[in-house]
This record gives structure tokens, sequence and C-alpha cells, in this order.
RNA sequence: CGGAGUGUAGCGCAGUUGGUAGCGCGCGUCGUUCGGGACGGCGAGGUCGACGGUUCAAAUCCGUCCACUCCGACCA
């Protein structure tokens, strides 16, 4: 891409005190329309997609399916739960010009479940697992921390259907365990808490926890073993011995949640009559779970956890494009060339053809923060220097080691 | 919803005791520059958040409302 024709360009000064939501506005990646609702700009939307991507990859490992849901969903579906009172608060809620009644979507299980009574009929069709990546609207009553805490906000869903509790309890694991890959690619310092399930369920759950001091949860964690417990539902004291393997401390920290995973039971089968014939010819209700990731706070927390004074850190696993590429004076010519060459092989550049002064396009390189730099000009001659974000040190090289160490 | 703050040019801001609006950056253009936000010349750009009131006169004083940010309640 050339930075010449991309939109829109980084700004010289944004006004927010929110790190994500200054780093991310300034660098170009999104936009706010107010508060809580975001356009995620080009560079945003492909961080985004990777964040995607790395999920998608995952999920289709403990056999997710990938379909899309629809947003508006009528009252009656709701009602089935009881949650159109219930969860009252969040829900949007709209009335057409016949006086139907309707909400924007803030979860699906009553979709899937909808689905699922249609389509399954045996155990033989069990187990099940659907998923998707879409909006969700939640009326918080206040939005906040740039895009950490928006009304309208990205997430993959996944939901789950089995014939018993053993079942759903063995792919609930999975999924956490999928989580966990998933964390582990996208480079963050997470832990894994215990915590509580809220409007969608009264049993326990899993939450992925980011260690930031930009969250709002206050998590307790073992410093030795994987114990890990969300401050909402249990207190405990900084130090002392971790309940779990009675070995390591407690830590108590802040930190933002970035996904979430409910055993669901077998309540929203019985609510809305999502039966299966097992064996022996009985009609069961089907043991349900859902599992969220929240991708655009993902690519908030990054920029919450990685930045420095100059700007935005991307990891190569999501940045926008892996190479910032600068042609100085002198350097123009072969700066184009070695953009085709990149290109064509596939590597994703972003080359800064613009007519500005060397500072300008350092300083927005390191804004935008893809992991690699490479700056043609008279003084690298016939060679390309390169250095990486995270580093101070540049080396001098060809052009042929640069696609070789690019590869 | 309670508390605090802010709304003035695209962005960041100043604007005194009321007298009809400025600065920096950016933008357009010409020229000189060209490895860490270069410099000079010329130029464009505003219903001062909205509505109402006071006044000869309101960005400025008063009232109502709206929006955004932060703290809290709440929440992924």
């Amino acid at each position: 891409m050339r930075y010449s024709k991309l939109f829109p360009k980084a700004r010289r000064e944004v006004k927010a005190e929110s790190i994500n939501h200054r780093l991310l506005v300034q660098a170009g990646f999104m936009d706010q329309l107010m508060a809580g609702s975001w356009t995620l700009l080009p560079l945003g939307w492909r961080v985004v997609n990777k964040i995607n991507n790395i999920i998608r990859e995952e999920i289709n490992k403990v056999d997710g399916q990938e379909i899309l849901m629809p947003l508006l969903h009528p009252k009656s579906i709701w009602n089935e739960t009881g949650r159109w009172d219930k969860a009252d608060e969040i829900m949007y809620k709209l009335k057409d010009q016949r006086g139907r009644e309707y909400v924007l979507s803030f979860t699906h299980e009553e979709i899937v479940m909808d689905i699922l009574r249609k389509q399954i009929n045996s155990y033989k069709d069990l187990p099940v697992a659907v998923y998707h990546f879409s909006t969700k609207f939640r009326n918080e009553l206040r939005a906040r921390s740039g895009i950490l805490r928006g009304r309208e906000f990205m997430m993959k869903d996944l939901y789950s259907a089995h014939v018993s509790e053993e079942d759903l309890m063995d792919y609930y694991f999975k999924v956490l365990e999928a989580y966990k890959k998933i964390f582990d690619k996208l480079g963050f310092n997470y832990r894994v808490t215990e915590a509580d399930g809220g409007v969608f369920t009264d049993k326990n759950t899993h939450e992925v926890q980011v260690l930031s001091q930009a969250g709002e949860d206050t998590i307790y964690y073992c410093d030795q073993c994987d114990w890990g417990a969300n401050g909402e539902i249990y207190k405990f004291k900084q130090g002392n011995k971790c309940p779990k393997c009675r070995q390591g401390k407690v830590i108590e920290a802040k930190s933002i949640e970035v996904a979430n995973i409910f055993p669901l039971g077998t309540m929203y089968a019985e609510k809305m009559k999502v039966f299966y014939t097992d064996k022996n010819g009985k009609k069961k209700p089907v043991w349900f779970g859902s599992y969220g990731i929240g991708p655009t706070r993902v690519m908030g927390t990054y920029a919450e956890v990685f930045n420095d004074d100059k700007g935005l850190i991307w990891p190569e696993a999501v940045a926008p494009y892996k190479v910032y590429l600068i042609g100085l004076k002198g350097g123009e010519k072969k700066a184009k060339d070695l953009y085709k060459k990149l290109s064509d092989l596939g590597i994703e550049v972003l080359w800064d053809d613009r007519d500005e002064s060397a500072g300008i396009k350092f300083k927005d390189a390191d804004l935008i923060g893809c992991p690699i730099r490479l700056v043609i000009s008279k003084k690298t001659a016939e060679k390309v220097e390169w250095k990486n974000r995270t580093s101070e040190k540049q080396e001098l090289l060809t052009s042929e080691q640069v696609v070789a160490k690019l590869k």
C-alpha cells in the first residue's frame, strides 16, 4: 500500500485521556462517531481481520462451523427465555411503524437455540458448534476507555450443543484450551480466571484477562500455578497463599477481559424446547454453552499494552503491515523498486511515498508501529537500512538479504 | 442517574471590565530545503454546540437543552 493513497493519514495531535483512544485515532486506525461507536478505518480493519483469522483458525480446529446470524431480533424470541425483561437495561429496543417490537442483538443464545430446535432431532446430530463474527449492541450506562467499552462492538461468539453435561464440559475445556492458544498467538500476558455469569447464567464461568492498568477488572491469580479469579465474586488478599496449589502467593492486578466462556446447561433448551431423541427414544434437552471473544476490544488492548512514547507497537501476527518502507532523498527510485519486489512476493508493505520530510516519515512510522522499518536513501547507497520497531539497532542489508529475511 | 470538566477554523488551543474573533499546526500555491514533525512569500478557511433571555451591543452575562471526556453506580 502506498501511504500517499491510504485513507486517512496520521494526525499531528489528538486529545484523549485513554491511551487506545489517543493512539488508534492519531495513527488513523479508528474514528469515533459518538460515545461508544467507532468506525474501523483501513488500518484498524486490517488489524481486526488478522485477529479474527487467528481466532477463526483455532475455533475451526475445535469443530466450530462459521455462520452469520441476524442482528435484528423479534421480541417474541427473547420472551421465551425471559431475557426481554431480565436483560432490559442493556438492550436497544425498537418499534416499527406497526408497533412491532425488536431488539438489536446483544448476544445470540436465543437465535442459536431457535436454529437448533428446527435442525436437531437425534443424538446423532450432536454435538454441534457454530460461531460468527458480528456486531453486538449493548446499552452501557457509560461508554468509555476508547474502544475498550463501546455500545457497539465486534464479537466472535461460538455456541455449542451436546447430549450430556459431560460432553458439554469436555468441550467447554477444549474451547478454553483453544482460547489459550489464541491468546498465546496474539502475544498477550494473560490469566484465566473464574467469574460470575451475569445475565447469561447462574453458573460460574471462565474469563481470559489481559494484565493491564487500563483494565476495569480486578483479578487475583497465583504467581506459581494457573489459579485465577475475578474480583467481582471472589475477594482475596494480595500475598496470601494460593487456594489451589497452597504454594504460590496471590497477586492482585488490573486487567482487561478479552474473552469469556459460559457452560449454560439445559436452561435455555428447556425454555425454548430444544430437544433431541436419545438412544432409548427419549426426548432430552440439549446441553448448551457459549464462548465469546471481543476482537475490537482486543485491538484496543494491544494499543494499551504494546506502546511507547512514540506510538503503537504491533506484533507481527496482527500488524496492519509487516513493513513500513521509507524512501528518502536519493532513494525514491530504489524504494519504489523494493516496494514492487516485496509486494510481488506477497509481503505486506506500507510504502511512505509522500513528498514529506524525513522527520515526518520517521514519526509516522513509529506512530503506526509496523514491526519492521526499511529506509533507503543517499546514505544507504545500494543497501537498505533495517530497523525493528522495538529496537534502536539499525543494520544495512542488501535488498536480497532483506527479501530473504522477510520471507 | 449522581459528581467534575470541556464545547471557538480540519486538528490542538487563546480570547481581559460585553464593543462583532485570534494563535499554532494542518490545507492551497510559489520558491528554497530533504535522516527525526525544515524555512520564507502569498492565500483560503468561522451560523464562537443549539435555543431562548438581558443589553444600543453577547464567544463573553443569565436560563434551558444537546454533545463529548473523566470519576462513581453498572457492565464483556
